[in-house]
DNA sequence: CTTTTATGTAACCTACTAGTTACATGATGA
DNA sequence: TCATCATGTAACTAGTAGGTTACATAAAAG
């Protein structure tokens, strides 16, 4: 239902504080026009656009033109995608893997922890 | 204890499939060295280790030489964390609002969902 | 010691991102 | 109609991402 290239729009749009923000803001008041979103930015209108055009791209925000203005409205269905692949293939499997790991992440270690495979190349 | 720094710097790196099929190679095979890696993808090594180089910086990679060859470990705690902020923060809240949005998103009707706010500029 | 192997660093190129200013369009209100 | 206001488009710039080739280092094998 979602493939690869969705998924990196997603995350990509997801990447910046800036959009994130303009996401909760949004889901906050829905039915923001641009120039009402645009004035929570230090950045110009056009910038904040072309924002917006990453998260349409994303599916995350849609729009409806109402009049001169255009109507701005979150859409969760990309993320509930993701956590839902996260929860099913990611999470569950990787969760159990962590404690064998963790410890490395914390304070690099000396010894491996697993000597498996390494051969291929 | 995770910041807008950082999780920008997760979006980022799984916002390419080059990076996300690197994880699922190291979390199949941990202890896995860099060019056995490589030898996974058709860019050149060293393309490979800069996108190590981003996985490293965003913690969903560890690594520790041993000898001549350093050994890659997946680290799942990152996820864990977007996972809980967005199961607590965003999925929690978002999901209940979705059925309200969502037609707009699969077929723009013409018709506005809510007329609330609007104002503030 | 010399050669091979695994990894790392430097310098460079191209494409894209994120921002800008200036101008265009199109609906509203007087 | 005409001025104004909200939005959209065009063209440009600076910086970063993602890729390359060439060279450097350091451990293992001979």
């Amino acid at each position: 239902m979602m493939n690869d290239r969705d998924m990196d729009a997603v995350f990509q749009a997801l990447a910046h504080e800036s959009r994130r923000r303009m996401l909760d803001i949004v889901k906050d008041e829905p039915g923001i026009g641009v120039g009402a979103l645009a004035a929570d930015f230090d950045v110009s209108r056009i910038a904040v656009m072309k924002h917006l055009s990453v998260l349409e791209e994303a599916n995350l925000i849609v729009s409806e033109k109402h009049g001169r203005t255009r109507k701005l409205y979150f859409n969760a269905a990309p993320i509930q995608m993701i956590h839902d692949r996260w929860t099913s293939d990611y999470s569950a499997y990787w969760a159990g893997h962590m404690t064998r790991i963790k410890y490395l992440a914390e304070a690099r270690h000396e010894t491996a922890p697993d000597e498996k495979k390494q051969g291929k190349s």
